[in-house]
DNA sequence: CGCGCATTTTGACATATATCAAAGCTCGCG
DNA sequence: CGCGAGCTTTGATATATGTCAAAATGCGCG
């Protein structure tokens, strides 16, 4: 939690941060209609949240990364309202929201974090509405890839070469698509020279044109 | 606000809500980019959400009510990230977010009232998404109709007959669709006898096949 | 190191929804 | 109270994406 705090009040969130928690690559960190205790800061590794309809069709709402907080959606009911799956074997830590809460009200910052972390988390949820509501299949695939790119640049990591840790069947749930026209989607972009796949490694060749991609189809 | 409070407090929040604003069919209560002060409370009417794309794609991501709050999405950057129209004559109450911040510390209710408000919002948001990504159009129509029916309800309005706020292309914006797919399940459904449409007076006739038109399309 | 399973790719075809077009309604305004 | 603009409905057709199927590839496990 990047919270600018001094000597008393950073302690006590370092407390709170301590425990690590390891999750499998697999497991379930939470499920839909657990009761909620905890928020969950992601301290490596990486998860998808899904929700899932009544007759089996699953909807994959997110994929989160080293240093996303996940569980906001259960503070309104005090249930999971979705599934949180491990990608790979990762280690989350707990934040029992009861503490949050009692804090953030010593600590302004902290309360102001919290809503700004929510809010954002409403942005995002907007930005794919539209991706899924007004966006062609390739034009989602780009968006996708970018969004990867960027959020894994400010890690440090790569924004041009990376590895998926998804399957192409979860990139369509994401996505509204199915996963033979996501893999499609792939190796058209490849064909026409803005990245290279293979498989489950990307290479972006020419960022300005997929953004292009975004925009315009093609 | 529902939140219960005594006395003093309740005076507080009280006069927050005092002032009430008008807005006028078709007026924007704010705008992508405006700069953010205060959240709204619908007190009266109805509004839409949307979010424009750069080549002038709109994506309606909401319709709210008298209750609701609007304006969530702003927290994060201090600018609104969308656009919120009156669908009719309506009076909202703004609600400065810093006194909010700052009752909300003293008024433990209230800080978590307004946790709870922002994860329901993006508990909704992932329905929305599980709408758009896995369903189909007569699905996700009746999917609407019937969250529209239960939201008049609990306003103590009819359930099964009510009148659209909104056009069959702002329906279809936020569903995902074309006016006419949205137009055409309309008088399928009146065809099998689920609902009965005068454009916009919309009488539901057989609940429980509307909510199984939801799972199974038919 | 190689077998076998799961994932991915690719092709051929099906279909839901979009697109284009025209006609019919409604409702507000003069 | 009737006219006209903007909705809405409906039809005919186009197209993006889904579906089904099979081959290719990659990867974990023994």
């Amino acid at each position: 939690m990047p919270v600018d705090l001094s000597g008393d009040d950073m302690q006590r969130i370092n407390d709170l941060v301590q425990k690590k928690q390891r999750v499998a690559r697999g497991d379930y960190l939470y499920r839909s209609n657990d009761p909620f205790h905890s928020l969950y800061a992601i301290r490596t590794g990486s998860f998808k949240t899904q929700v899932l309809h009544a007759d089996g069709r699953e909807q994959v709402t997110g994929f989160q990364m080293t240093g996303e907080i996940i569980g906001l959606d259960a503070i309104s009911t005090d249930l999971h309202s979705c599934d949180a799956v491990a990608m790979e074997d990762s280690e989350v830590c707990a934040l029992p929201f009861n503490q949050l809460e009692t804090m953030s009200r010593e600590l302004p910052s902290l309360q102001r974090h919290l809503y700004k972390i929510m809010s954002r988390e409403i942005v995002r949820d907007q930005g794919i509405m539209l991706l899924l509501g007004s966006m062609r299949a390739e034009e989602r695939l780009a968006a996708f890839l970018l969004n990867l790119s960027q959020r894994l640049a400010r890690r440090g990591f790569s924004a041009t070469q990376f590895q998926l840790r998804m399957s192409r069947q979860e990139i369509g749930s994401y996505l509204g698509l199915k996963l033979e026209t996501v893999s499609r989607a792939f190796s058209h972009f490849q064909e026409l020279g803005l990245i290279n796949v293979k498989v489950r490694a990307i290479e972006i060749i020419d960022v300005q044109k997929l953004q292009a991609a975004v925009n315009c189809s093609s």
